[in-house]
DNA sequence: CAATAAATTAATGTTTATCGTTAAATGCAT
DNA sequence: ATGCATTTAACGATAAACATTAATTTATTG
């Protein structure tokens, strides 16, 4: 079982850009965002990614990820 | 304006595998996954993103793309 | 440590849109 | 034309984003 990641909050890190001001420039609650940020979402509206790709010059791939598990396989 | 473009056609392409195949080994009905092959979806849940890429043994990013429209820029 | 700012969590309600299902339509072979 | 795969359409059910407000926790700074 595999697990859809979230990376939102390295690719801020990298940007340097903190919360508050991602908010305003996404157009998304910082309420929700801190949720994307912290991986407390289960699904993502492509206008929302799309305006974060925009605000961060970023691609899809660098906030989302998948992570097989490999660990132990029997 | 940018877009996300969905790349799930490309992939599958790659792998040699129909949407009938995909769809079975996905557990999402032929229908969706065709929608979301065709990019008539404009959000998806993790669970499914997750089973795709699992099934394709591939990334989001793979699938999802950001293209920014830098097209005749004002 | 005290005060302030930033971020997270919680709770509630609205709205959006997946996803399943069924059925019809299109496309692509043979 | 016959068959198989894919796409489109329409409907309902369910999941979950997203906004908002408020409370709480976590930096940050003097």
């Amino acid at each position: 079982m595999g697990k859809i990641i979230l990376r939102l909050d390295r690719v801020m890190a990298d940007r340097k850009m903190s919360l508050n001001e991602l908010s305003e420039k996404v157009g998304v609650s910082n309420v929700n965002l801190s949720k994307i940020k912290t991986g407390k979402i289960s699904a993502v509206r492509f206008s929302t990614l799309e305006a974060i790709c925009e605000a961060l010059k970023c691609q899809p791939g660098d906030i989302l990820e998948y992570s097989p598990d490999d660990t132990a396989a029997v």
